[in-house]
DNA sequence: TTTATAGTTGAACATATATTCAATTGTTCA
DNA sequence: TGAACAATTGAATATATGTTCAACTATAAA
């Protein structure tokens, strides 16, 4: 059976429009920013993350408060906001024993609302 | 060891600001929207499904243009187009043998260059 | 220094999911 | 009708990922 590796054997199948493919493929976004995207897009893509999301667009709040909103532990919410710093949708401060965390910067917000948007009328 | 699912003990901690988790609440959308939301997100989130809506935003494409635009093999194309149908996030037309995939709507595009933009800038 | 508490972390487990493989459907054309 | 081919599908496998659990760190107060 015929591979889609080789280099003039692409896909598993014999007429294609290969005019289209190449007009196509010069208009893309380079293969790593799509990847970027994909994992952006990855990390809204989770409740716990999307939740933590929605309530830190209305006020700054300490893990404990995330804990308490969304009935969870502060351990799962902690991994949450890990990946949510590692991707710097959110930043936080120490005040005390207390972290308090809140969105990094507007896009944030924008993309979220987009999507809610969307969401909303489907 | 304190559970967070009881009543009044929601989270494995003591001290909470009780107001702001009460306001942030009050204002935050229902459940069911947040995960509607999150699986919205979710469907971006793989970088197949990306690639795909990056090629359909230019042209409509064949199952076989998009298997070797992105050197994958048919099924696993159709596997991602199937998601992305039932996410109404693309349609289709059949002619002849070939079916031909494009967008559903305009929300598609515009989520996806508003995560572009972001992805772009960090 | 000791105790209490907020938060973090790593490992383990359970679940979700992307791709492959093989079989099947739907359509065209001889 | 039968051959050829685009596309779909279901099952299996491999991998990714979310939550739990237990241990740990950091800070404050006694």
């Amino acid at each position: 059976m015929a591979k889609y590796s080789a280099a003039s054997d692409r896909c598993d199948c014999t007429v294609i429009h290969e005019d289209v493919i190449k007009k196509v493929k010069k208009r893309m976004p380079d293969e790593e920013l799509l990847l970027n995207l994909a994992d952006l897009f990855k990390v809204f893509g989770d409740s716990t993350r999307v939740r933590i999301i929605s309530a830190l667009l209305h006020s700054e709040m300490c893990v404990c408060d995330i804990a308490a909103l969304l009935e969870m532990s502060k351990s799962a919410i902690s991994h949450q906001l890990r990946e949510l710093r590692q991707t710097k949708l959110v930043k936080y401060r120490r005040d005390g024993k207390v972290v308090y965390y809140s969105l990094d910067d507007e896009h944030v917000g924008v993309i979220f609302k987009q999507g809610l948007a969307h969401a909303s009328e489907a």
